[in-house]
DNA sequence: ACCCGTCGATACCGCACCGGTATCGATCCC
DNA sequence: GGGATCGATACCGGTGCGGTATCGACGGGT
């Protein structure tokens, strides 16, 4: 199977409709139409379900949706890891990604004292959305990542956890609940007029409902600021709280790991050095 | 770039011969040089140094080889998956890997345990020789694994863990150490004429020593009787000595968990019933 | 009911590119 | 210095990819 077969496959999956996959694809459809087929034919399997009208994806589709894009992103990784290799013997830096305002001071604290190394390279710090850390690594756009667990997923990652903690409910200042010690999840999971914030989904669209879209930890201080919305987060946000926002301990959250991944074929001495470095912080 | 081409430089990177690579691929000489040199001018990046006589990696060579062998793996998987899902929608059965002579009461456990899930399906049990499980899971030969800690490497896998337990030295009957309650690693490091034996390599070769070559454990417990090797094994080996063998527990090994290792795509319903049974034994 | 619009399949064509054979050029060994 | 080894180059033929033109099936609107 070749690489321009599972793109094609995939363009076709995402879109459902042969005519845009093919435009997204940069080919006229007919030729499309062809190796769709083809790519069945080897396969020995019905891959697509046509009614002329709509296109569905069989059983067999769908897992080679899945596992195409593992194999293209794999393919990609390697791609580009040759090209960082060959440009940058030895010189080359580290691209650590992390999530847009999160993990602030750990990370700070783990550049000091991996630069104090012998031996350590430049690292390029990559922010990034939430959700967006796991394919940057799969894909070879970064070397390492904070993580952090449960919300992020690192199937198919290594990863070492760095810190554990428990998590606060921000709220803004002079909310009725700032005068609790604690709170419990089932306190703040429906509070009148402070709906809970929508996250963007994988492909970059919204989902439904009463809470307003963010993208960032900036953005979502904000909007509590503001009194439109709050969050649970993990306890290491007090830091960046002014005094418009409190925060308060929820005690029945689930604890929140910070651990550092990086994609498993990893074999370079700056990348081990670095990871050794933040297990021993 | 396209799995041909990285198919091509991985069976050059291999056989640093174009040669032999070349007839290892079924085609002639030049058109692998010319694939190749394509391969680097797209890339831009020199992958091989030829110095006509010889041929070695370039740093990015020796990148493109470790990543191109996971892209290619990748890619097998997604083809062997798509495959086995096309042509047993639900019906499939379970492919389920595990090294030959170890976790023998788990495993049957197990799949007792799994049998008895509503919408078990059937689970064909693979015996394969030390370090092959990995690559297994990786191609979509298998859908699920149990190896062991720290022996077996599961970069790249999704584990759960089962079980851990100690290690004891397996001895010929009437060896001076057998009247020992416990020894230690030192004890046991080198015995007079009872050399550790030789496991093959991920090639298949065997590294150089005294000790006898093995391929599974039956055949190692039959050279230990045989007073030709010891080794040092988890503790539910004793279930299957006879009374030519004895165990002595090493105090100061390293525990062995056996952890279920699948990979990190998979999202099949019996699967993860499979995995979930495992997880509540 | 009929027509038109949509969308995938088919037919056919030209050209890029892959693979093969023949040969060269460099290096090492005897 | 001659032969052997090994990768690079030159050239040729065929496969197959991508393009245009067109068909056929299904739906929806008036």
């Amino acid at each position: 199977m070749e690489t321009r077969e599972l793109r094609y496959f995939v363009a076709v999956a995402e879109e459902l409709h042969f005519g845009r996959a093919a435009e997204r694809l940069g080919i006229a459809q007919p030729p499309l139409s062809r190796a769709i087929r083809q790519l069945e034919h080897r396969l020995g399997a019905r891959l697509l379900e046509r009614s002329s009208r709509a296109v569905a994806l069989t059983e067999a589709g769908a897992t080679l949706l899945r596992e195409g894009r593992a194999a293209l992103d794999a393919v990609a990784a390697a791609e580009r890891r040759t090209r960082r290799a060959a440009q940058a013997t030895g010189a080359g830096g580290i691209v650590l990604v992390t999530k847009a305002g999160a993990a602030g001071e750990l990370l700070a604290k783990l550049l000091d004292a991996y630069a104090a190394e012998p031996g350590a390279v430049p690292v390029d710090v990559l922010l990034c959305g939430p959700g967006e850390q796991e394919r940057l690594l799969r894909t070879g756009h970064a070397d390492v990542g904070l993580l952090h667990l449960p919300y992020d997923r690192v199937t198919g990652l290594d990863t070492e956890p760095l810190r554990t903690e428990g998590q606060v409910a921000v709220l803004p200042a002079g909310h009725p609940l700032t005068t609790r010690t604690q709170v419990r999840m089932a306190d703040v999971a429906a509070l009148p007029g402070l709906p809970q914030p929508r996250w963007p989904a994988a492909d970059g669209s919204y989902p439904d409902g009463p809470g307003p879209q963010v993208r960032d930890h900036t953005q979502l201080l904000q909007l509590i600021a503001l009194g439109r919305t709050m969050a649970v987060m993990p306890e290491t946000v007090r830091a960046h709280l002014h005094d418009d926002l409190v925060a308060v301990p929820v005690v029945d959250a689930p604890d929140v790991t910070t651990v550092i991944a990086w994609p498993p074929q990893t074999r370079s001495h700056p990348i081990a050095t670095l990871i050794a470095t933040a297990i021993r912080l």
